[in-house]
DNA sequence: CGCCGGTTTGACCACCATCAACTCGGGTGG
DNA sequence: CCACCCGAGTTGATGGTGGTCAAACCGGCG
């Protein structure tokens, strides 16, 4: 039996979207939960998709090494977002490594049995649709994105996606601080990380940003927006 | 009722994989079988999601047009494989256009009928999570290829997938052709066409490929897939 | 203090987009 | 039949964007 914590809304977004109580409770009582430090990797890509995670609270980074073995961020994955779902329910093996950025605190469900629980509870089997879809759509506009926009255009996007995901809000502006870096960044937008160094330096000149060690505090989002087109 | 041709191989891949008779039934028979010509389109970037589609004989293109107006393809949908499936299992606009590259004959479906045959058979939802997820890993693949590969690499790897989706045995190789163009390579690719042009002519000097007007002849299909990566 | 990892900046150059000119093949209509 | 055009493809010249490499910077922390 898990004890989540009472701050945790399990009840909004994602898989237990919409659920009869009885149906949030077959979900909730397959899962385990757990807790894992910074730096710990919840799965390797290329592994056999045994677990599913939710992030309940911390941090999670999803990267992808391709052949020539450049890295690649694919996202970061925050409070209740489902990490591993296109692996665990096409029954294929991770596309990608999920590492944990901050210590996070999770539910786990078995494969077999979430798909189990899937196959038993429709309502389970449509969010778990809408989720994996939500993905595909994410990825579609990342590959328009990348074959269409300029660089500036991209790193916008991303500094505002990172802004609203992983931002604090500071006198000046949302500010996104470790553990995001350059890097991190760059990895996001397909770019050098002195790429990113010199368009945010460029952005700083014009107020657009201010910056510091680990730390972009974004100060006019709405010209980020602009552009990002 | 749907009078579908005998050479339709519904039960391999997509929906109607491991089917019990009577669910395969279910699903056939809410289907249309519909006709269409080259050219049409079945439905267009940001439309509601009101129709599924298979298709049957013939080829889709996927295309998505970015904010500032360029095209972007993101794939060919050929024989057995479902058009739409990210918009109208997730219940979202279309993310892309959906245009008949071919003649074409396919499966539809109406939106509230295919999502209530998911909820009523487990086995349809299973194979719905496993084509969408497919469709996300898929995606997964070109954002990493777009950020870390060059122009090579890309474009290799697109005629690859052509070759072996949409090409035809000839003497020499397999033949990439109409409806197929240089043009729509560099949207696969995210180049322009002239670099498309000018990486093929280099492969042809090559003996890699033979080319031709509105034809790719893939004569040496290993050396392409080393450039792949 | 000195190291370490994240970051910045400059110099240089490769790659690819852009634009323009041209080729080629296949209609269509006089 | 030829003239013409059109759309796909090719090729060259040129410039800009962003990658690469080297060096310096800076904030923590042992």
């Amino acid at each position: 039996m898990n004890q989540s914590p009472q701050s945790m809304r399990v009840c909004e977004g994602s898989l237990f979207s919409d659920l009869d109580r009885e149906t949030a409770d077959a979900l909730l009582n397959a899962a385990t939960y757990r807790q894992i430090a910074e730096g710990m990797t919840l799965f390797h890509q290329g592994d056999a998709p045994s677990q599913l995670f939710q992030v309940v609270t911390g941090l999670v980074k999803l990267s992808r090494v391709s052949t020539d073995g450049s890295q690649t961020t694919l996202r970061f994955m925050g409070p209740g977002e489902l990490v591993g779902c296109v692996a665990v329910f096409q029954q294929f093996p991770f596309p990608a490594t999920a590492i944990a950025s901050k210590p996070c605190s999770l539910l786990c469900w078995g494969a077999s049995q979430i798909l189990d629980l899937i196959h038993r509870y429709p309502p389970v089997a449509s969010n778990a649709l809408k989720t994996v879809g939500g993905r595909a759509r994410e990825m579609i506009e990342r590959v328009t994105d990348l074959s269409a926009k300029g660089v500036e255009a991209r790193l916008a996007g991303v500094l505002l996606r990172l802004a609203s995901q992983v931002g604090r809000n500071s006198p000046d502006g949302v500010e996104i601080t470790h553990p995001v870096t350059r890097n991190d960044m760059a990895e996001m937008t397909g770019v050098t990380y002195f790429t990113v160094s010199r368009v945010l330096s460029a952005w700083q000149r014009q107020q657009i940003v201010r910056l510091g060690r680990e730390r972009v505090i974004v100060i006019e989002p709405h010209r980020l927006a602009q552009i990002a087109d």
